[in-house]
DNA sequence: CAGTGAGCGAGCTTCCGCTTGACTT
């Protein structure tokens, strides 16, 4: 008998699927999407209505050949990817691919996978969608035309090899001006006062509703408490409430698993990814935060049973991104009584994650009463306010957030007198802007409606790898702050050292990010804005209504974009570089430039239309282009520098290259971390050599003929023969393999395949 | 993991969004 056959996009969704369909269906996943623009030119005929040629990409062609011959023998054929602009345009793509007929072939739809939705989408086919089909290619010619027109651009004004996008250059953008937002922030000092107060011998913290900006007011203040009478002016009683957040979707999930785990959000799609694909959660890839009619129900049987009806609340969360197209559920469990299951560290810790929250959504809110104490001063018309929270139902937090750490105040009336033990002034400082982390790069991207759920991590990834973006820790920095103390009715001052401005796994620019994002937004301006995407989706959700035409958005597009990108085409060298004449070096009477080179930022002593050639130097540590002076850039054209001579006689030279400061010694480069290479001594520089020599000795534990070596590895000793490395195994001794062991080890070593290639034609490209 | 930076010109690089594995180090 022939089979209805039906396409998903995912193998994990087909599986489930066809097991509420039974077995007069077959259901087939398509792998997402099985055509594309190729990568080696634009494909797109910008002179002729923009025609796109889509191609079947060559890791795709198998699973389009079995979808074929499914095709051929099945009843019929249900497209059933997702309901969004991407899925119709699989399913449209599917029908070109499959020689189906775009007007007549069956499309479904569901939002979440359970079987009275799938039941629903059967009894309800309808056809593709072409306006929805057309504002995606829309916006896959108008990513396509960006990316491959601007790209080229950098690589002739700024540096080979870089890219260019809709997404990524505005989340490089971000990162650029949060940094600078940073670096021209100027903290500003006040006095924070605080008293600890005894009553009943429980000591209680009070702060005052001011904030002193000297130390001198802040004395003043000390002062005049010597001798005042302290006493409790008012009593506020209140209830409070507080509410679960949200079932996550991708970014909040990502966010989550940050903070809570310290996951990086590629960490937490791939831990995901292996939940999903074992059945334990839904589809880890939405921007939606609804949950199946299934899904409130189980939760209300699981949390009624398990904690009692009080503690249940059931709720809809609306989801708050206007671009959201919520195709899938929220990200939750597929089973709330699961409450652990069989996988790894991580992937339990996340699922815990994921179970808690959602679990948490539909439970009822906490209550909570509060309380504020005023205490008034008999010589000062500033209040200290004592605040106590008490948490008297816990509702979600049962199973989510902080366990709620109660601040509970000693029993006080009104117009009781107290003392203060101690009253201190303690100066503070106002803190800038966070830097962005992963995940709060990928808050603020959806905020701004930027990129969709499957490209947050890659995205992040992309501007790592291509050298925008480093992800640093941030060392503390230390300053003095002044603490003013009223105790025993005496004033005394001291300081104490403040550690502040460390940091954890925070994106920082690199050079070539200023320089690439300084470039765009001058002569890219449209497509960098934040609010660019924003309104490009206007204009799809037009195309998708039908009231607009997708040729005619991208040429109008077109039109003014590729008039920017022939302009910059004037752009000097000289400004795209960000060059900047320092002065004139007293010694040579050339001029000295700071600018933008092919390895970074450098300088430059004399013209290229010199006779003689300019030299070059690299920035000195800690100063910037923007900030390097004539000075300091003197100072490094005195290197490289003899420092002296090794105990063998051979000349000791030390310079700044590529990877920091280094000295020199025949071929020999010895790296110097904390040294300066203006400063280091004949002494220094020898010991740090004989250390790099001892190294280089043991780095070789055996050398046979043909170049085949035993080298002493950074993840162990290993056979190589230059071309192909084995790792020896644990419980072989290095030093005693002979040169037929090692030949043998090499016989078996695996050839290396994609990966190495491409990094030899990115060497091939830097050269 | 290697110590540059001009300019010449070969041939290379590049986007965003859908999906999974197969790569290593």
């Amino acid at each position: 008998m022939k089979k209805h056959l039906v396409i998903v996009e995912s193998p994990a969704k087909a599986k489930t699927i066809e097991k509420y369909l039974g077995n007069t269906y077959e259901v087939m996943s398509s792998f997402g999407h099985i055509r594309d623009l190729p990568k080696k030119n634009l494909s797109i005929d910008v002179k002729n209505n923009f025609e796109p040629t889509y191609q079947i990409s060559a890791e795709k062609q198998k699973i389009v050949n079995g979808l074929k011959k499914s095709t051929k023998s099945a009843q019929d054929v249900w497209l059933a990817s997702d309901e969004d602009r991407e899925g119709e345009a699989i399913a449209w793509h599917l029908c070109e691919a499959l020689g189906l007929d775009p007007k007549k072939t069956k499309r479904i739809v569901f939002h979440e996978i359970t079987k009275p939705a799938i039941s629903h989408a059967i009894e309800n086919p309808r056809t593709i969608d072409i306006n929805l089909v057309n504002a995606q290619q829309a916006r896959r010619i108008l990513d396509r035309l960006v990316g491959y027109e601007l790209s080229p651009v950098l690589w002739k004004k700024v540096r080979p090899g870089l890219s260019a996008g809709r997404v990524q250059s505005v989340a490089v953008r971000l990162i650029v001006e949060r940094e600078r937002e940073i670096n021209d922030f100027k903290a500003k000092d006040n006095y924070k006062v605080t008293a600890n107060f005894v009553a009943s011998n429980d000591e209680f913290v009070s702060e005052l509703n001011a904030k002193f900006d000297t130390d001198e007011n802040t004395r003043r203040f000390l002062k005049d408490c010597i001798g005042a009478k302290f006493t409790v002016s008012k009593i506020d009683k209140k209830p409070g409430t507080r509410s679960s957040g949200a079932p996550f979707t991708t970014s909040s999930l990502q966010q989550e698993a940050a903070r809570r785990l310290g996951y990086s959000v590629k960490q937490t799609m791939t831990l995901a990814q292996r939940l999903y694909e074992s059945g334990h959660i839904t589809y880890m890839r939405t921007d939606s935060t609804l949950l199946s009619n299934q899904a409130l129900a189980e939760a209300k049987s699981y949390i009624t049973s398990k904690y009692g009806a009080k503690y249940h609340n059931q709720r809809q969360f609306k989801t708050k991104q206007s671009n959201a197209q919520e195709a899938h559920e929220a990200i939750r469990p597929t089973n709330f009584s699961n409450q652990n299951i069989a996988g790894d560290e991580g992937q339990n810790k996340l699922y815990k994650l994921i179970w808690n929250r959602t679990l948490a959504s539909q439970m009822s809110n906490a209550e909570l009463a509060r309380t504020e104490v005023s205490i008034k001063i008999s010589s000062r018309p500033e209040l200290f306010i004592s605040k106590g929270e008490i948490v008297i139902f816990d509702g979600f937090m049962k199973v989510y957030g902080r366990k709620g750490e109660d601040v509970i105040l000693p029993e006080l009336t009104l117009n009781q007198s107290l003392k203060p033990k101690q009253i201190l002034g303690r100066q503070t400082f106002s803190k800038p802007s966070a830097r962005y982390s992963e995940a709060s790069l990928v808050r603020q991207l959806e905020e701004l409606g930027i990129g969709r759920p499957s490209t947050y991590a890659p995205t992040i990834s992309t501007i790592q790898t291509r050298g925008y973006v480093e992800k640093k820790d941030l060392e503390a920095k230390e300053r003095e702050i002044k603490v003013l103390s009223l105790i025993n009715e005496k004033i005394e001052e001291s300081t104490e050292i403040d550690n502040y401005g460390a940091d954890r796994a925070k994106l920082v620019p690199t050079p070539l990010a200023n320089v690439t994002t300084d470039f765009l937004t001058k002569h890219f301006a449209p497509i960098v804005n934040y609010d660019f995407t924003a309104h490009a989706e206007k204009d799809l959700d037009l195309i998708a209504e039908g009231s607009e035409k997708w040729v005619d958005m991208i040429s109008k597009f077109y039109s003014s974009f590729h008039k920017l990108v022939e302009k910059s085409e004037t752009v000097s060298r000289k400004e795209s570089t960000q060059t900047r004449e320092l002065g004139v070096d007293p010694s040579t009477k050339k001029p000295v430039f700071a600018r933008y080179g092919r390895y970074g930022p450098m300088l430059q002593r004399g013209e290229v239309t010199d006779e003689d050639k300019p030299t070059f130097a690299s920035l000195p540590e800690n100063t910037t282009l923007d900030n390097v002076t004539l000075e300091d850039a003197l100072e490094m054209f005195k290197l490289p520098r003899d420092v002296g001579k090794t105990d063998e006689g051979e000349l000791i030279t030390s310079n700044i290259g590529r990877f920091g400061p280094y000295i020199k010694v025949g071929k020999t480069f010895v790296s110097i971390k904390t040294l300066d290479p203006l400063t280091i001594t004949e002494k220094e520089a020898n010991k740090l050599y004989k250390e790099k020599k001892k190294e280089i000795d043991n780095k070789y534990i055996k050398v046979f003929k043909g170049g085949i070596k035993v080298v002493n590895g950074p993840y162990g000793p290993y056979v190589t023969n230059g071309k192909r490395n084995v790792k020896v195994s644990d419980d072989k001794k290095a030093e005693s393999i002979t040169e037929k062991e090692a030949k043998e080890l090499l016989l078996q070593a695996p050839i290396r395949k994609a990966p190495h290639r491409r990094k030899k034609a990115k060497a091939r490209a830097k050269k």
